[in-house]
RNA sequence: GGACUGGUAGUUCAGCUGGUUAGAAUGCCGCCCUGUCACGGCGGAGGUCGCGAGUUCGAGUCUCGUCCAGUCCGCCA
């Protein structure tokens, strides 16, 4: 090694020590006679100094550099006549007597501390440069501790590591695929997996009765904050098992990562049915941090000849409490939130219940103050309270009201950072009927199992079958999901059937894990969390990209290594790929 | 595919109802400074106002188009 320490590590004890420290020049400051450097490493920062009275060559050769040198410094370890609080190495600085450039280094584009001033386009284009910046190493940290502590309670539990192929088949069901040309086997194409589900029920059946994997997956839809076109799973399967027993262990996971990484006790997580949270919170990944749920209040307010009320599928009203004194101004902007076309409701109404216990609302002209008062009583609402109400068709009223309600939140200041409300949302819809297509289509994968009381329904009312399917919610963001899979070959048969394959596609498509049904599948299940996403909800932070190392752009496009590109014409010709903008 | 926000010095931004030589901070360079640690002081260099049209006597500013970035909706079994 070119060191015998890191810069983070000396401390009091060292003092008199001969050491030698690697390290990026941070900053250094010039008073005169003395140079002082920062010299930083993955562990931390520590002062070197340079005094003129003791080597003047040495000092003038310390002035030379400059931000980002790579340098090495031999010296010895001594106590600060003045001493930084701020740092761990503050009570120590090194009088250097050797001092080497181990490579120069232009000046970066922005500056590498926490609060650095690169926006941020330039720090994904010298992202190597920002991956110096300690908030994005300790990111890339926590990234670690949890893919550690993940195996390590896993292979506690006999859960064994199988890799998967990245090179499958394209399926037209669910996301679309990412693509790749098969030079061997012209005008045939592979398809990157949007996540092992078919490989790992595949290894049920070969009999690998607890399987994980962190893995990498690839769907080629457009992006978010926190979505990625490759992200990483912690993707799990385990043979004869029942729900219960899947929401217990990967519960346990939870836990295991809550106390081991972030040194917090969580005791058992609340479960709720996909039917409350819909009606309770208007979405399936409720934030439970804060309460502020749904008042069903329909029935008090049709009939009265408001027409926006009497028109309407669903009313219901979310109580902010404390909050009767709103402005008219703050009203306007709350009414002026929900109705941007991504919320989507045509107007807010509002009752406010006042300290003094007189009540004023916005639709006083069609209900009585008797009328208010109900409203108002099933609302839960105290006098002080605000109770604001959205009406119309109940899906888009519940999502309209989920958004305000997340706004509200935000505004109170009801999710604080540092705490977790973690949440098993279950029973969710097996199927799902999609409009254009005049079809069901899975809501989670085409092998989830339904619930067996519900299996009856398929024939009658899909939409009403239920499914073993689970999702894991930590602060409102869909962490994992997963489900019992069905191992039966005519139930999957009947699946098929229901989502309109015909005997052939089936076969086609998922002939492969049919026949592997045929060879005594064991009864399995599963699930699989979103790693990036876990780390972001770990660190705090509110964009998948900070805890990845190279992340793409909103446009799926690496800025650093400039791709996608084009390729040569001749690599396309030996794919046996013509581009369509050549054909004209 | 759609909505919104932004693009001005290396960087982060300001620049009003269109009007003289486009500013600040920071970074960079030079000089001074022996206990700094966001050191300080003095001086200096640094601009295709994203790009292209248009309106106008005159455009960083207004209009249209376009590109890029970000947030969101659709999409994401």
């Amino acid at each position: 090694m070119l060191r015998t320490h890191t810069c983070g590590e000396l401390r009091m004890n060292h003092v008199n020590s001969e050491i030698t420290l690697c390290g990026w020049v941070q900053r250094s400051r010039e008073m005169g006679g003395l140079t002082f450097i920062d010299l930083r490493d993955r562990y931390g920062i520590t002062q070197l100094v340079f005094n003129q009275d003791v080597s003047p060559a040495l000092c003038s050769e310390a002035r030379k550099l400059g931000r980002e040198f790579v340098v090495k410094a031999r010296g010895k370890v001594a106590e600060r006549s003045n001493k930084n609080p701020k740092m761990p190495t503050g009570d120590v600085e090194i009088l250097v007597e050797e001092l080497t450039v181990l490579n120069i280094s232009k000046t970066p584009p922005f500056t590498i501390e926490d609060n650095t001033d690169g926006g941020e386009e330039l720090r994904m284009k010298y992202r190597y440069l920002d991956l110096r910046r300690q908030v994005n190493k300790k990111n890339l940290e926590l990234r670690h501790r949890l893919s550690f502590e993940t195996r390590n309670y896993l292979d506690a539990q006999n859960f064994i590591d199988i890799e998967t192929p990245y090179l499958i088949k394209s399926t037209p069901e669910g996301a679309r695929d990412f693509v790749v040309p098969s030079r061997m086997n012209p005008g045939q194409f592979y398809a990157l997996p949007q996540s092992p589900q078919t490989f790992k029920q595949l290894l049920m059946v070969a009999g690998f009765d607890r399987y994980y994997q962190i893995v990498r997956c690839f769907r080629d839809e457009d992006l978010r904050a926190d979505r990625q076109p490759e992200f990483t799973q912690i993707d799990c399967e385990m043979s004869f098992v029942t729900q219960e027993d899947i929401l217990n262990t990967f519960e346990g996971l939870a836990r295991h990562l809550f106390r081991k990484v972030l040194n917090l006790e969580t005791g058992d997580f609340p479960r709720m049915s996909y039917t409350d949270a819909m009606m309770l919170y208007g979405c399936d990944k409720p934030d439970i941090r804060f309460g502020m749920t749904f008042s069903d209040v329909t029935l008090l307010m049709k009939g009265k000849g408001f027409k926006v009320a009497d028109d309407a599928e669903l009313i219901a009203g979310i109580r902010a409490d404390g909050c009767a004194e709103y402005s008219r101004k703050q009203l306007d902007e709350l009414t002026d939130y929900v109705k941007r076309p991504q919320v989507g409701a045509t107007g807010l109404l509002y009752i406010r219940y006042a300290a003094d216990g007189s009540i004023k609302s916005s639709v006083d002209k069609f209900y009585t103050a008797d009328d208010l008062a109900g409203i108002l009583k099933q609302c839960g609402a105290a006098p002080g309270d605000l109770v604001m109400i959205l009406a119309g068709q109940t899906e888009k009223t519940q999502k309209a009201l989920c958004e305000l309600r997340l706004e509200m939140g935000r505004r109170l200041g009801l999710m604080k950072a540092g705490e977790f409300k973690p949440l098993w949302v279950t029973d969710f819809p097996l199927l799902e009927w999609d409009e254009e297509t005049k079809r069901f289509y899975a809501k989670h994968h085409p092998f989830t199992s339904p619930k067996p009381e519900d299996i009856a329904l398929l024939d009658t009312d899909p939409g009403l079958v239920r499914a073993n399917a689970y999702d894991l919610v930590i602060n409102g963001v869909e962490i994992g999901g997963g489900s019992i899979r069905i191992h039966n070959k005519e139930l999957q048969h009947k699946m098929f059937q229901v989502l309109g394959f015909t005997e052939e596609d089936a076969q086609n498509q998922f002939g492969f894990l049919m026949n592997a049904f045929e060879y005594g599948a064991p009864p399995h299940g599963g699930i699989a969390f979103g790693f990036d996403r876990w780390s972001m909800i770990f660190g705090g932070g509110d964009s998948i990209r900070d805890f990845i190392a190279f992340p793409k752009n909103n446009s799926g496009r690496d800025v650093m290594i400039d791709s996608p590109s084009e390729i040569k014409e001749e690599q396309l010709k030996e794919l046996n790929i013509r581009l369509a903008n050549q054909l004209k």
